[in-house]
DNA sequence: CGTTCGATGCACT
DNA sequence: GTGCATCGAACGT
């Protein structure tokens, strides 16, 4: 005999990444995250792409890491609970998204660096338009475009990544090779090979940098 | 192909 | 006042 199982989506209730997902080392969290998928779903329109570049900032003693001064105003969700948004501006017109890990008074997270555009592509195409047309391997290529055509800003500062609207779901995507290098975009903190990415990947950012390791 | 440089807002010293 | 976890246009080779 055969179980009946509901033709709309097996697995459907656990597509969304637990908590305790994020409970955990930032590398291996850093590594775990490409080829799971960011989805935001708005009121204008769902959009989500693959994770194909991710960056670890771990700790007090990572140079880098906006907890290096210690807590401030602005860094307080790294010390917060795994799993939340960490979303910020800089350069003062760029919004960068990061995934909280760790335990909670453990400043650490995931910078989400690029994506492989998987729905709202034409939503995607509007939000990026500033004149002319982006190719879609561009659209979320660069961790401030990806924001951007994903329509992520301030407001979705500590977010919950485990609801909706903003996720980071498994959808069985097929595996990819990962590559790690050093962390782009830094002046400090350089000697970490942080960066991870799916090796070859058209829509990774600088893709000249870094060097392929055997996953 | 490569490198340089200006835009632009704000957290932090 | 200084320095950004960036981007894209402009310019050099």
């Amino acid at each position: 005999m055969h179980t009946s199982r509901p033709r709309t989506g097996p697995r459907r209730t656990s597509r969304i990444l637990p908590r305790a997902f994020y409970a955990r080392p930032t590398l291996e969290v850093t590594a775990d995250l490409i080829g799971k998928v960011l989805v935001h779903r708005a009121p204008e329109g769902v959009a989500a792409g693959v994770i194909v570049e991710t960056e670890a900032y771990i700790g007090e003693s990572d140079p880098a890491c906006h907890a290096a001064p210690g807590p401030t105003a602005r860094n307080a969700p790294l010390y917060g609970a795994p799993g939340m948004a960490y979303v910020y501006l800089n350069y003062g017109m760029h919004y960068l998204v990061n995934a909280v890990t760790e335990a909670e008074g453990q400043p650490a997270a995931v910078l989400i660096r690029a994506l492989e555009p998987l729905e709202g592509l034409d939503l995607m195409a509007r939000r990026r338009a500033r004149g002319g047309v982006v190719a879609e391997a561009d659209l979320c290529r660069g961790p401030g475009n990806l924001t951007r055509a994903l329509g992520l800003s301030l407001a979705h500062n500590r977010s919950d990544l485990t609801n909706a609207p903003l996720s980071i779901e498994d959808w069985a995507v097929p595996p990819m090779d990962l590559a790690w290098g050093p962390r782009i975009g830094i002046s400090v903190g350089t000697d970490r090979l942080w960066r991870c990415w799916a090796a070859g990947h058209r829509s990774v950012s600088r893709r000249r940098q870094g060097f392929v390791s055997p996953a």
